[in-house]
DNA sequence: TCAATAAACAATCAAGCGTTCTTTTTTATT
DNA sequence: AATAAAAAAGAACGCTTGATTGTTTATTGA
């Protein structure tokens, strides 16, 4: 029993990589091992080395094609649309269909770069960056054109990014909401927070000097905590 | 060399917590060794399990620890707050504090859940699922009286905290933005989105057209990038 | 038809893992 | 000063890990 029947390199190259992709979904990189994705695909561990040359360069292919993708089809997207709110709103919608389509790709992506040894993560982290400058043009171009209130375009575009992945975290298919009404909530919700009157509003009321009065050191601990129970050891 | 001069198991046990809390934010849970951990603190591996039952145990009481004391003190801040406005920039303003100065507790709790053993987790995410009600209770409020307009309160809450949570995805002391800039300019953005038109905005604009116009499926490649080249061989 | 190649197996390796147990030294108590 | 308790060392454990190698079988193209 060497080489089975019918078996293909190229067929057994994608069924490594979705396996690849759906065990350190579930488990994570380092918690998922060969011999537990040679047994998906119904191989010996050993085999697997054909694939690729070794279990962080699976990690980094995955990572980087996925990458590769988002951000090409994102600029594909926005090709030809000019308008800052129409592109803002092309934005938003295409990230959060992509999320919610591609969950697991998204989630490794997010999670997993710090598994990657330092140049393949400054490959992704690059690469993550020119998706983030997408989002960020296109508020600085708002800005200018006075459609937009933002003061600070690279903390709205972190702030923005995170909220829309974030749904990655909780959404699952067939749900109560659709994707279309999410698309819209979310994006309703980018688009408040960019036309909006911002960080005055927040800076003028008065709420924010009750939150001024607390402790200022949140790290100190509010109840010492002394004489907790240790349940760790029950 | 058995008992080390001047060594006290309270300090110990403290200094085992802390070492933990950064060496699992640095490598994460499955990739810091326990002589790893034992080394940073200047013990033998073996002797650590004097302070905690087994590897999972320090993992879910770092965690736990860290949620009820988010969950405590998020409470006390809001205590005695009844306008939702001013409850909504109190909590925004709260988190957004609590998670600059906490980073790494934040990171862990947030990234490790999935380490943790059925039982554990069910602990942790009822402990989350708490924290999240204080917003989404707010929400709902504010829904009610008429000064916000929120549609879907569930889904707004967890675009919200997911928006507040990603600063520490990127703040680091010292930088160019002070804490106090930083909670301005998000709980700006967290207040424009609650009380702003939301998703109606959204669904009559054009551009949503567009974006309707892409093709459906995003799961499909754009190009098939069949013969690109394998650099993880290099 | 028959070599060349591709695909997979089977066995093995050293290293590292979490964990347990025994022993030794220091500190605290009487 | 004698004794008990606490704190840590250190050795050993069984196991799993990622990785390597040599071999065997299936497929393919001339």
């Amino acid at each position: 029993m060497a080489r089975t029947i019918g078996s293909n390199g190229a067929r057994t190259a994608e069924a490594i990589r979705q396996a690849g992709v759906k065990l350190i979904y579930k488990h994570g990189y380092e918690a998922m091992s060969l011999r537990q994705l040679a047994a998906e695909v119904g191989l010996q561990s050993g085999s697997l080395y054909k694939y690729f040359e070794n279990k962080q360069n699976l990690l980094f292919d995955i990572v980087r094609d996925h990458m590769e993708d988002l951000l090409g089809k994102a600029e594909a997207d926005l090709e030809g649309i000019t308008d800052p709110l129409a592109r803002l709103k092309t934005f938003s919608a295409f990230h959060l269909r992509y999320h919610m389509t591609r969950m697991a790709h998204v989630f490794i992506a997010n999670m997993e770069i710090r598994s990657l040894e330092d140049e393949h993560r400054a490959v992704v982290v690059a690469l993550r960056r020119r998706y983030e400058g997408l989002l960020e043009e296109i508020l600085r171009q708002g800005a200018q054109e006075g459609v937009f209130q933002v003061s600070e375009p690279k903390v709205a575009t972190y702030a923005i990014i995170s909220m829309l992945t974030g749904i990655c975290m909780w959404y699952r298919p067939g749900g109560r909401l659709s994707q279309d009404e999410l698309v819209d909530i979310y994006t309703g919700l980018v688009v408040d927070g960019a036309t909006g009157p911002g960080p005055a509003t927040a800076a003028r009321a008065k709420p924010l000097e009750a939150a001024a009065a607390q402790p200022r050191d949140s790290g100190a601990r509010a109840k010492p905590r002394v004489a907790r129970p240790k349940t760790a050891r029950a």
